[in-house]
RNA sequence: GGCGGGGUAGCUCAGAUGGUUAGAGCGUUGGAUUCAUAACCCAAAGGUCGGCAGUUCGAUUCUGCUCCCCGCUACCA
């Protein structure tokens, strides 16, 4: 890596539909911001970006919902993410985003370029038409019955009853989700970029880089084995970057297609200079995203790049695994997230704590958790008790012995000669682990320094040594101030705030990374402003807080499970008329083999016994069932499931945590009773 | 059932192309100390590296089988 002249940083762009949550900052925004403050900090040529994306169906939806232009709604969560973002310290040299005219105008050179060198397959198919919407319909938001199965609600891409994959064509009855219309087929033209034909180059590429992390190998190579296919680079719908060729109208690039050019045409607004970041061989790019993202940077962004020729393919892809919040998926829909605008309103100026415990969790490897507890261990026992009480013992020496100046060094002993062997490899392995993407690794050995610090002050005691020798005590604190300085600069990619008071504390303004490890950084006789305590404890009940509003959103998405549902639409008798349910008994049951839920019951209906399958499994044993009575839909059609035939359905009620219960007669009937 | 990821100290996680006493932080226990936010420092306890079998002079690390957890997915008419 020492051979590039300069680096480009990029953070997923992350989609404008909502606010940032702790998951986001670990997943990509936070390593990025460390990784780039290490390098400015040994004062390399590195430039960060990112930005919103903005386009795309579902903020169409959401602004349908609300009531707003989407527009309106990517400018409130633009502006909402763009502060937090900020408040942070995440140090963005440009935050864009992809509605900007200069992104547009960018994406649509882009396009231009591959459309005129025929880098393009274009193909008309039949696509379903909302009139009243005036819109095409992506897959999912046409429904109607099913052709194999003929039941209602399937969906344009498949039938989630019977599983059959479907294409929209084929659905009966198809109805717009968006208007309820019926769609109409409209023959529309698109332009597909034909991975397939950059297979051999991709793969080329993806072997140039056996250094990437296991999950992104992982990722990549498992879809190159499946061999790539054409994918459509437009789409149809009024909310995007509108395709620049005549008779388009109503189509946009797909938002795949723009976001990524989006890290371009945001480098353009952050420096004139943008070209040589993307076109010299000598610039690094440096993708960071989350493991969501693996394809579309490590495959179909680079075969947009080859088919264009001029930009360089990224030589870093580190991706991260996902953040989960108390031992549960971080979800935006269940509201099971802590969300960085509360968390910075909650626990205002304590930005680095978080960093802190986010860092040293990081979904490096695999999924994390992170738990509220564990936040306060970290700040409790870390922060306040390793690193802000060394700093703290630190000044309050020097400020009552020395009236706040910085001592005069004397003749070393052998302990300054120890402490000074025991920093040596630090910024060999911090340069190691942060070069290598392993912050938490990187982490732990930049709070050493702390540690070290308070080592040293125990084992040297310049407390006691003051009483008998006033310049071994200063010469002691003029190594711990040494070693603070170290820290703040060490510290610094991870928590800049508390960096940034150390310095000023100690009135550094000229520093590097290299001077971690260097014992003449503040000079003697300088005056120092002790900072007062860096962290405070932060106790149960503060905690105890957010858990309680953790509790309330699951306590309340509970209660929403529990919501009684609508009753359906009024049917005549003889709709009902028409259902015979009857009583049987279960005489034999045993499991469906390699199914997790069916049951294969044996059913007595008073004329025989016939055969029935239940999506039961999970939550009754084979064993428990056979000799209740149960009531049963007896002229179902049959249905065949896992290669048998189903003939009727065991009538179950649902309670609210979704476990099941028979419908069953109050005392012992004869079986076939009928059920009216 | 299929695909992917994982099972290493009380907790959160490192690690090993197979080789002497398997690591870190937090937590626990004991000691020391008082400059410091009951903080710091020292020490100890604590692991048959999910289970079984195989390959090997030797496996926690390789192979096979198996159990458990997580995600996606199929099956709940």
């Amino acid at each position: 890596m020492s051979t590039f002249s300069r680096t480009t940083v990029t953070a997923a762009l992350i989609y404008a539909n909502g606010p940032i949550h702790i998951g986001h900052l670990a997943g990509c925004y936070l390593p990025a911001d460390i990784y780039v403050r290490f390098l400015r900090l040994q004062k390399k040529d590195v430039i960060f970006v990112s930005g919103t994306d903005e386009h795309g169906v579902p903020i169409t939806i959401k602004a349908q919902k609300e009531g707003k232009t989407p527009q309106e709604v990517v400018d409130y969560y633009y502006k909402e993410i763009k502060s937090s973002f900020e408040d942070f310290g995440i140090s963005f040299d440009f935050y864009g985003r992809t509605s900007d005219p200069v992104h547009h105008q960018f994406s649509q050179d882009f396009f231009l370029k591959l459309y005129n060198e025929g880098k393009f397959v274009e193909e008309t198919t039949m696509q379903y038409f909302d009139e009243s919407a005036n819109q095409f319909l992506a897959d999912r938001y046409i429904t109607g019955d099913c052709p194999s199965c003929k039941q209602s609600g399937a969906y344009g891409d498949q039938c989630e009853k019977c599983g059959t994959t479907l294409s929209p064509n084929e659905l009966l009855n198809p109805k717009s989700m968006l208007s309820g219309a019926s769609p109409v087929l409209k023959p529309t033209k698109n332009w597909f970029l034909p991975l397939d034909k950059w297979q051999g180059e991709l793969t080329k590429y993806i072997d140039l880089h056996p250094e990437w992390k296991p999950n992104v190998l992982g990722q990549v190579k498992s879809w190159l084995q499946e061999g790539l296919k054409p994918r459509a680079m437009t789409r149809d719908l009024n909310w995007g970057v509108p395709i620049p060729l005549p008779d388009t109208e109503g189509k946009v690039l797909y938002v795949w297609f723009d976001a990524p050019i989006g890290y371009m045409s945001m480098t353009t607004q952050l420096t004139p200079d943008w070209e040589k970041y993307w076109k010299a061989k000598d610039s690094q790019i440096v993708h960071f995203i989350g493991k969501d993202n693996i394809v579309f940077h490590c495959l179909i962004f680079p075969a947009m790049c080859m088919a264009h020729g001029e930009f360089q393919l990224a030589d870093q892809v580190p991706a991260n695994e996902f953040m989960n919040l108390e031992g549960d998926k971080i979800s935006t829909s269940r509201n099971w997230a802590v969300w960085l605008h509360e968390y910075l309103q909650d626990f205002p100026g304590k930005q680095d704590v978080l960093r802190y415990t986010l860092t040293s969790l990081s979904p490096e490897t695999k999924d994390a958790d992170f738990t509220w507890a564990d936040f306060q261990t970290k700040n409790n026992s870390e922060l306040v008790a390793i690193l802000g009480n060394f700093v703290n013992r630190a000044f309050v020496l020097i400020d009552k012995n020395f009236d706040s100046q910085v001592p005069v060094k004397c003749i070393e002993s052998s302990l300054e000669s120890d402490l000074m062997l025991a920093l040596k490899d630090i910024p060999a392995k911090l340069d190691a682990a942060l070069a290598g993407f392993k912050f938490r690794d990187a982490l732990v050995n930049a709070m050493e320094i702390a540690r070290l610090g308070n080592k040293y002050l125990a084992e040297t005691e310049p407390w006691k040594v003051i009483k008998e020798d006033r310049a071994q005590a200063g010469s002691i604190l003029n190594f711990a101030v040494q070693l603070v300085a170290q820290a703040a600069i060490a510290l610094e990619p991870f928590l800049p705030f508390t960096s940034h008071t150390l310095r000023e504390a100690l009135g550094m303004s000229d520093y590097s990374w290299t001077h971690i490890g260097d014992f003449e950084i503040i000079p003697a006789g300088r005056s120092l402003k002790n900072p007062g305590l860096l962290f405070d404890k932060i106790e149960d009940d503060v905690i105890q807080v957010q858990i309680d509003k953790l509790n309330q959103t699951k306590n309340l998405m509970e209660l929403a499970l529990k919501t009684v549902p609508m009753v359906k639409d009024t049917i005549e008798f003889d709709d009902f008329a028409k259902m015979d349910i009857r009583i049987g008994e279960i005489v034999a049951a045993e499991k469906m083999e390699k199914s997790k839920k069916l049951l294969k019951l044996k059913v007595n209906d008073g004329i025989k016994t016939r055969t029935i399958l239940s999506g039961i499994a999970e939550y009754f044993k084979p064993e428990e069932v056979i000799g209740k009575q149960v009531s049963f839909l007896a002229n179902l059609a049959p249905r065949k499931m896992m290669g048998l035939e189903s003939e009727g359905m065991i009538l179950m009620a649902e309670d609210a945590d979704g476990s099941l219960a028979f419908v069953q007669p109050d005392k012992k009937i004869w079986n076939g009773a009928t059920v009216n």
